[in-house]
DNA sequence: CTGAGCACCTGAGGGC
DNA sequence: TGCCCTCAGGTGCTCA
């Protein structure tokens, strides 16, 4: 799935696409449910509706309209992808029909996505929203906020990095990467990391995610973006998917184990 | 409260 | 070539 930076890329890409103010002329729906059933009534009240601004929290898109909002999630699979005509794509799952021209597809091969409409004057209310640690790129995510949140937990720092309830947008892929930058082992318990180390690890997340944005994302499988470009931080990626490969600072193999039920990559060496 | 395990679903890739 | 197995960017449930 798409981690913060590939919902971010995403983002963009509607905006330019949402380029004066479309309308909503039709919403089609292939199917009637996602992981979830879809709440097709709800979604078609946004009908007619101009779409004013698409934002993103954590990895959810925000998708704002004149009538009210539209939530999306891209779960592993799921891409905003413009229609081209005539195709008749298995895992096309929705489709918006804009005033434009455009027919936008939310295609989903395994179907984690969602699609939910949201209250665009207390989105932070809604059901999905409401939980949400900190934004990773905003000055409120600071070494110490980190330092606090790990003392309180005991377990391994990795899965702690992916609670979307201390923090958002962190995924497997840049939870690794994240903690090989910071130097720090992904089975280290939580509430023994260092003030010090926090703070280089929240730089580390930081600057890692915003390369990834300016990279276009990381393109395993099949990620791709609206117009089907492929983002190329995965090029970038030192420790993710290369168990047995060299360390790219200190030549030791890196090592792969399950942690959570994910795969975690580090460099025996390099993190301590 | 936490953390672990598993379910949800399809497709890609490796081994034989 | 084909079959079978494992694994995949996330989340949210149950259970201890």
């Amino acid at each position: 799935m798409p981690e913060l930076p590939e919902v971010e890329v995403v983002r963009k890409e509607l905006e330019a696409l949402f380029e004066g103010q479309p309308r909503l002329e039709k919403i089609e729906f292939l199917r009637k449910e996602l992981r979830d059933p879809m709440p097709i009534a709800k979604i078609q009240l946004l009908l007619g509706a101009r779409i004013l601004a698409v934002r993103r929290r954590a990895k959810y898109l925000l998708i704002e309209t004149e009538k009210g909002g539209l939530l999306s999630h891209l779960g592993m699979t799921g891409t905003w992808r413009v229609a081209v005509g005539g195709d008749d794509r298995l895992h096309d799952h929705v489709y918006l029909h804009l005033s434009n021209g455009l027919r936008l597809a939310f295609r989903d091969p395994r179907r984690f996505g969602i699609l939910e409409v949201f209250d665009l004057r207390f989105p932070e209310k809604s059901p999905r929203l409401c939980n949400l640690g900190p934004e990773p790129l905003e000055e409120i995510f600071t070494g110490i906020y980190l330092w606090r949140q790990l003392k309180l937990r005991k377990g391994p720092v990795k899965p702690a990095l992916m609670d979307q309830k201390l923090v958002v947008g962190i995924g497997n892929i840049y939870a690794s990467e994240a903690l090989f930058r910071a130097k720090i082992r992904p089975q280290r318990k939580s509430n023994r990391v260092s003030l010090e180390s926090a703070e280089i690890l929240v730089g580390q997340i930081k600057q890692i995610l915003a390369e990834a944005i300016l990279s276009g994302g990381s393109s395993i499988s099949d990620f791709k973006g609206a117009q089907d470009n492929p983002g190329s931080f995965h090029l970038l990626h030192q420790v993710y998917d290369r168990k047995g490969v060299p360390c790219v600072i200190c030549g030791t193999l890196i090592r792969q184990s399950v942690m959570a039920g994910r795969s975690t990559f580090w460099c025996p060496v390099c993190q301590s």
